[in-house]
DNA sequence: AAAATCTTCGCAAGCGCTTGCAAACTTGTT
DNA sequence: AACAAGTTTGCAAGCGCTTGCGAAGATTTT
């Protein structure tokens, strides 16, 4: 049975609140009689139970995480800054994978309805554009979305400049002399994917480059999908020279295929991915990616829900991020 | 401010404790009663709150994921299943990222200690056999350990058979004719990697071929640690003909340098890894690699500790699994 | 029809902590 | 020496829920 504050209070002689108070540095309490009640404390190695801590201040410190793939590409890496971000200011993450199973989404948002968490953040995937997020909002629940945006309703979002991103890929395709680039990408209701399709297109514009609707390819984000792809691709009259892919996992099966066929990266095909995440760099080739801020993504999340949870304000509500060329073997002849 | 027992109490025109009752299906309430209570719960989507719920029966259905570094291949898969078993039974994970360092794996192993969460997972590292652990145990804190062994203490443990992996990894090498079998490895203190080397000198035995220390490389588990022990292997008298590398990360920094040397894969040197993250799927050559059951792994450990805390019986303290050989090219002639 | 037995329900204490408010004690001022 | 002002401490209520126990009501027994 562990120490209770009331424990303290009756080694150190004091009433409940003036141990309460001493802990928590707040005034009010002499420095003596502090002093002696923090030697106890250590000396017992007496640890508040949160649980009634929480309670009482009608706080959790916990945070909810709440992803459709824990294990998808790079995601790792922005939930380990999002940890480190969260639990210096005091805070814990719990995960919530939703496996894209809309119960299980119900479940999770509701945690902070339960008063479980304090809030949560939203990574990657569709449910942000899901009703049963904007009953959570009604109910005002705190959350912040990375990597992903919002209809309709405005949320603080941290993510990259998904058309600044298609862009850059498809500049650098257009720069190698490349003239048929197919685009390879996940569903279009996908704001995200939409947005390196803006970029894309963007790009073939200022390069004067007819838009060709047949070379973009939409295939559910996986590798299966990247590998189907390739043989659609092949079935048009007009063979591409180049794909921009938009996603790791897309990237690895079009990769494949692509050998599986016979071809070379970049001879046959010139190659660029998106993300940064370590598949890209030890895939054959390695894979030249719009690379994302993965670890500021995390962070900067990680920073939001934090600021909202205590009243501050948010600089920027929508913060979008720069993503970078990260120029490898896939696509330089 | 939501609902309280209390005011769904005042609306049903019982009291709190027949609405708690209802709520748990707990004995006590009449059939009518209970359908009523239910139905305003349902027509005001009442949820109770957890945290006074924890308090009042002193349990929180939170669980501590420790971990060293969250982005450790494989990692993702295990914790995955792992988050899927718990949140079946009803509990949540709650991410603790050890980054090593001592001071935050002594705050994360206190969590349990602070009524913080029901128990703790450790996965992989070597927080096992730290002090801080037995410390913790002595506080009888509920504890169960994946991929990880500790010394001294007995605590249930889910883990993989290295030794059985490091023998048919090496075996399977020695049956493509090969004889100076090098085995790359992390630090021999951490009781799984020495296992390894176990198993592996045990193939050398079985095969009559002599052990030669040499050709041990220990280097720290990072890609940079398996890029520099190439060539620290480069440098010994006699060159290996096969690599034998217990770990993906090591796996790429090796393959990375062996590329670098200008030498073939497996021409040169044959290859077999560990752990069958994606990355060895990915990598070039693909990688032969003794596969661990991730999501075994994953789902053993959330139910050891569930039943820890339900204080059910629990078959084998020690589960041992058994790995497999995932044959690639990284190894076949 | 009254007593005995079960069932259903409410009272109230308690989980371990925080916090507004008032009491007690200092200190400084005139 | 008496009083105002400030500081330090304790009391007690409350956070939202659970649960043992006794009271009331329903049901059965003789």
């Amino acid at each position: 049975m562990p120490l209770t504050l009331k424990d303290i209070a009756k080694i150190a002689g004091v009433a409940e609140s003036t141990v309460s108070r001493a802990i928590n540095n707040k005034p009010g309490v002499g420095a003596q009689t502090r002093e002696k009640i923090m030697e106890i404390v250590r000396e017992h190695n007496y640890q508040p139970n949160q649980l009634a801590q929480g309670l009482a201040k009608r706080e959790t410190h916990l945070l909810a995480l709440i992803v459709a793939d824990l294990t998808g590409p790079g995601y790792s890496e922005i939930i380990k800054s999002m940890e480190k971000t969260a639990n210096q200011a005091g805070y814990q993450l719990i995960i919530c994978n939703t496996d894209n199973n809309l119960a299980k989404e119900k479940t999770y948002l509701n945690l902070v309805g339960q008063h479980r968490v304090d809030g949560a953040i939203i990574l990657g995937g569709t449910l942000a554009n899901n009703n049963i997020m904007k009953l959570a909002l009604n109910q005002d629940e705190l959350l912040v979305l990375v990597n992903c945006l919002a209809e309709e309703v405005l949320i603080p979002t941290v993510l990259v400049d998904n058309a600044r991103g298609g862009y850059l890929a498809t500049v650098h395709l257009l720069e190698q002399g490349l003239e048929k680039i197919a685009l390879v990408m996940g569903p279009a209701n996908d704001f995200l994917e939409s947005e390196k399709l803006n970029g894309y297109q963007q790009a073939l514009a200022d390069y004067n480059i007819p838009f060709r609707e047949q070379l973009i390819i939409k295939t559910d984000l996986s590798r299966e999908g990247g590998y189907n792809a390739f043989f659609r691709v092949m079935k048009i009259d007009e063979l591409p020279d180049g794909f921009f892919v938009t996603n790791d996992l897309l990237a690895i099966g079009l990769t494949e295929a692509i050998k599986m066929g016979g071809y070379l990266i970049p001879g046959d095909f010139a190659l660029v991915g998106y993300g940064d995440s370590i598949i890209s760099a030890v895939i054959n080739p390695p894979l030249t990616v719009v690379a994302e801020p993965l670890q500021q993504l995390g962070r900067l999340a990680a920073e939001y829900i934090i600021k909202l949870i205590n009243d501050q304000a948010i600089e920027e509500v929508i913060r979008v991020l720069e993503p970078e060329l990260m120029i490898r073997e896939s696509s330089s002849p």
